[in-house]
DNA sequence: TAGATTGTTAATCGATTAACAATC
DNA sequence: TAGATTGTTAATCGATTAACAATC
């Protein structure tokens, strides 16, 4: 059995993927571990031992091949295909990610949006016209969707997250401010910018 | 002079703070570290040591006046005020973030919204008329404003960022799929959906 | 070769958990 | 009083850092 990889060390290698990418779209083509962390303000040996958990990426002397650990990178994370998600949740936000062309290039597609209000559904946001959540369950189990993005208000965020998760849901990025119940194999990653802000006004004098 | 906290500590403190509102809002008036602990899937005894940093908000045998507990922690955070905010860019995700009406009850107000588009400056978005990028750091130091959302494209966030910074901004709430260079005094947050999804998708099967 | 940088080991540092006396 | 729960201490666990042999 593989050994468990620290779900801190998941974390962090989105950040590295996003810095590499960059470096790569400068034209840059060979980075090293000191760079990289004088970039993302983290320790040279932190970023050396993190991709340590996955295999030998670079070379002694030379540093790393950025396309090579763009391509590594994107393995380990399982984003060197394309994930369908649908997005719940056509008000402001839900359109804002409708319209949101930074998903397709870095791993995820769109497949469908879905709201419960009867003067949303059947409306264009973007490519997509708005389907009723009534026929969200299929979409997703014709297609094998996985992942889910809530943008519902808080209110109904959980129940229907409690529909996604029936009808094959494993992965939900919840922008209702709220926590969610969920089972063990589902995965819930939270976006509240307040949050976000409250972190930070602690240190402002 | 005082121990200093743990950030690991204080980036906990604002999603006990969402959880005491919402149980506030349903009615309850007291609850105990138990309690928050299964709704949040956090240990009690993390959420008393991390209490426990600013004080014995509790009652042994009774728990914590949810009342209370939230004045206390909004005390600690420093958002028993109103902060103002400068919000830059008015894309779809700027305009998005204009039209959210949770700020104003959890300790913020957008103060201006600004873009350096032509064909944007002077059209509104919510209750704002966007403004041109010149005009951001004379109201900022008007009204000594501290901290900004970013959500102008990848290409321009540092230099913008730079700008703020010059200006006088201490807190960024960043947007932009990019790393920012900022300096030791200020703090800055990063929401990047893609770098959430991407957390995920390792996990999923 | 000399210089640079990796991957890894061991040491350090810090965070979480368990346990319990105090007490409501 | 008996039961519940806090705040805190000490033990455990895990993550980060420092250091360096290997080697490009």
């Amino acid at each position: 059995m593989p050994p468990t990889i620290p779900d801190i060390v998941i974390s962090r290698l989105p950040i590295y993927l996003r810095a590499l990418t960059r470096l790569a779209q400068e034209g840059q083509t060979v980075t090293s571990s000191h760079e990289l962390g004088l970039r993302l303000g983290i320790s040279s040996a932190q970023i050396r031992k993190d991709l340590s958990h996955f295999g030998g990426f670079g070379k002694q002397g030379t540093g790393y091949q950025i396309p090579y650990l763009i391509e590594q990178l994107k393995h380990v994370l399982k984003v060197n295909r394309e994930w369908e998600v649908v997005l719940v949740g056509a008000g402001d936000l839900g359109s804002a990610l409708a319209h949101y062309r930074g998903f397709a290039n870095r791993g995820f597609r769109i497949a469908g949006v879905f709201d419960n209000a009867p003067n949303k559904i059947g409306t264009q946001v973007g490519e997509f016209t708005v389907e009723s959540t009534e026929r969200m369950a299929e979409l997703i189990r014709q297609r094998g969707i996985k992942i889910a993005m809530l943008a519902v208000p808080a209110e109904h965020a959980q129940e229907v997250a409690d529909a996604l998760i029936a009808a094959g849901i494993h992965g939900i990025l919840n922008y209702a401010p709220i926590n969610l119940n969920a089972p063990e194999h589902v995965r819930v990653q939270y976006i509240d910018p307040v949050v976000q802000l409250q972190r930070m006004t602690y240190y402002i004098p």
